[in-house]
DNA sequence: AATCAATACTTGAAGAAGTTAAATATTCGC
DNA sequence: GCGAATATTTAACTTCTTCAAGTATTGATT
């Protein structure tokens, strides 16, 4: 788990990686506050943390203010050492490579990016290496303690062992990307499916923090969903998991790349809206930025196409509120540059159609920041870490 | 975990009930098979089995045949002994209670039924009561080896305390089950949601043993979904997991009595197919009985409804395996008595609408046995002893 | 200021649960 | 009967954790 200052693996007891965990996830705690949430004894805590603290990963905070009344010896909160380890995140898409170097809390201290315009699993490889060279040049820390390097793409993905089993978009079939990213970066490497990397991100770093079940929604180009469930990650046994994009809507709607009809995607795709939005124009080569500008125009006709796409959307989220029942949802993606065009009709088709009491799940809908995707390859890479 | 002889309570090493568990669902199995399936060494295996076996849990096999060619020391594989603790099962409907008796292999070894006829706590915990008299009286074996009693009911329920949080059908709100039937019967008792107990009982002692991920479907007056994930039942966070029932399936479809229209439910529920039937036939006091028989009869109206019907379910259990994925889908429930009329209208919707290679998932589409309810409900009272 | 109650943390002995390595048991093929 | 192969047991040891008793630090009370 936590290797010494030279590789030597120390292997951690298991409580380590619980209060590591904790202290990573939730913020500063005491030690007794640890041990109360985590069910061990604060002798435990204590011993179990030594090391943590001796190896530079944790690190005692001040004193904080007293409790009660009559209140004892105030606590020590243990804290991450978040410069003691830093992390590079790269996302692959299809036309370039988005890297950040990330801190052990999954704040960016540096970002890059590259253009790519081969697909080849070679050409892919030599950018990546490059950008990891521009990613150090532009890191202004210590660059002996960047070791470990995440990626993320889209497709079927065996995280386990860094295996790429299907990619489509750069028709990639059994690459075993980790283990080739390694010898050309010299970097240990994890790989991981990007809408999952996002969503094991967002349940270590963000919105979903504390959750023991949550969902993650992404609307792009295609529309996709992470879930943890009982805190952990949903991997699906035949590499399907999370395909919320594909779920029936609308059984008369749209025909479908994937055969179906009336699926998500085929209503709220970025590619579906920029076909509908055409139609309605009769402007044959509208992009997705003028069908965004004339809806925030008042242009009636397109302005419907985008509560369409809520609404199915939100028809999507309210299927995975009812069957697994999360604590929270986050709604994310480039798609949601046009964020204001969806929000409200997204929650008015979940609020519709989430059952019963799932309607109370709480949504958080937000565009998704520059270089997130990159960032949750490197949270991915810090989770390698810490539980191996 | 174990009790002793006499409620003197013996907590057992997290491997003795990992050994347990792995015997009981996946039957006998050598020390040396268990060690590498647990990752223990078979040492730990011999020490953690000894305590099981001299309770009477656990007892050895014969040896058995041997494997290749100059063979060793023949495996004494470790077996369950079932009859070491009996386990009382009842299922609360809205108008009688069903009971078992079980083993602790679930297997039945007495049943009885009593009508119900009204929902008032107490008068339900009478019936549960005399129900426990009457399995007592029918049981052929050592009435001091049953110990344990589980309840399953649709609604809410915190299974963890006991709970009936909510309960439609019986018009209960925080009712304590658990302890008022602990009370009345002297007997150690568990509570569960009735979907839920039928998809545990499935996942460790049917279809679903050895799966990872495994979804068990519903069908009836009303249509659910039990989900396991990663090993774990999932309880969803606001009291909703596995509403299949309330997935919309098309848009334009009937009213149903959630609010939304076109579910599942208002398409495939009993009552639903009844009305249908009704409206095709012109015979409003159709049952559902007949509606069965003019299908099977050949009558093209109706058989249309069962036809569409099928197709809303097998477009539900398509949601259930886009998302979660799991590694097989048990479909089940009164409403297959009519078995034949669905079977192949539901497949031929899933492998339809799962996406990819989520249609390789197999679905086992067969009837509930009578009494299966209340078996279920043992099956958690026999969980509630191996994993408190 | 001295003391007390409350809370946080540490220490050392003891115990539980597991591992490794070596011994023992049982079989098959020769 | 012997040796190779496999299963199980045993004993010594390691690791992790708890328990019980102490130390540390504060606010309130006398």
């Amino acid at each position: 788990m936590f290797p010494g200052i030279d590789a030597g693996a120390f292997a951690g007891p298991p409580a380590a990686t619980a209060i590591f965990t904790t202290v990573l996830t939730e913020g500063p705690v005491s030690r007794v506050a640890l041990a109360r949430r985590l069910g061990l004894s604060s002798a435990a805590v204590t011993k179990a943390a030594r090391p943590l603290i001796d190896l530079g990963y944790l690190h005692e905070l001040a004193a904080t203010e007293r409790s009660g009344p009559g209140a004892g010896r105030p606590a020590s909160p243990l804290a991450v050492r978040a410069e003691r380890e830093f992390f590079l995140g790269v996302k692959i898409t299809a036309d370039e490579v988005i890297g950040v170097v990330c801190d052990l809390r999954a704040q960016v201290h540096a970002s890059a990016r590259r253009p790519l315009d081969d697909p080849d699993v070679d050409a892919v490889l030599t950018e990546v290496d490059r950008l990891a060279d521009d990613l150090f040049d532009a890191f202004p820390g210590d660059r002996a303690r960047v070791r470990r390097l995440g990626l993320a793409l889209s497709g079927d993905i065996d995280r386990g062992i860094g295996l790429v089993r299907y990619s489509p978009f750069l028709h990639w079939r059994d690459v075993p990307l980790g283990r080739l990213a390694a010898q050309r970066t010299g970097l240990t490497v994890t790989v991981e499916n990007d809408v999952k990397a996002l969503t094991a991100a967002e349940h270590w770093f963000g919105e979903g923090v504390g959750a023991e079940s949550f969902a993650l929604v992404t609307v792009g180009t295609g529309i996709g969903c992470g879930l943890v469930v009982n805190g952990r990650l949903v991997s699906g046994s035949y590499g399907v998991a999370g395909e919320i994009g594909h779920l029936t809507v609308d059984a008369t709607g749209p025909d479908c790349h994937c055969g179906g009809r009336g699926c998500v995607e085929s209503i709220a795709g970025t590619d579906a809206i920029v076909a509908r939005a055409r139609d309605r124009t009769g402007r044959p080569d509208l992009t997705i930025d003028e069908a965004v500008a004339l809806a925030r125009g008042g242009h009636e006709q397109v302005r419907a196409v985008f509560t369409r796409a809520g609404g199915a959307i939100g028809c999507g989220i309210a299927a995975v509120a009812n069957l697994v029942g999360p604590t929270r949802i986050v709604v994310s993606g480039e798609g949601l540059a046009a964020y204001d065009l969806f929000d409200s009709h997204i929650r008015a088709s979940f609020e519709r159609q989430a059952f019963g009491a799932a309607a109370r799940c709480p949504l958080f809908i937000r565009p998704l920041p520059f270089e997130e995707w990159a960032r949750a390859a490197a949270a991915v890479s810090i989770q390698s870490l810490v539980v191996p």
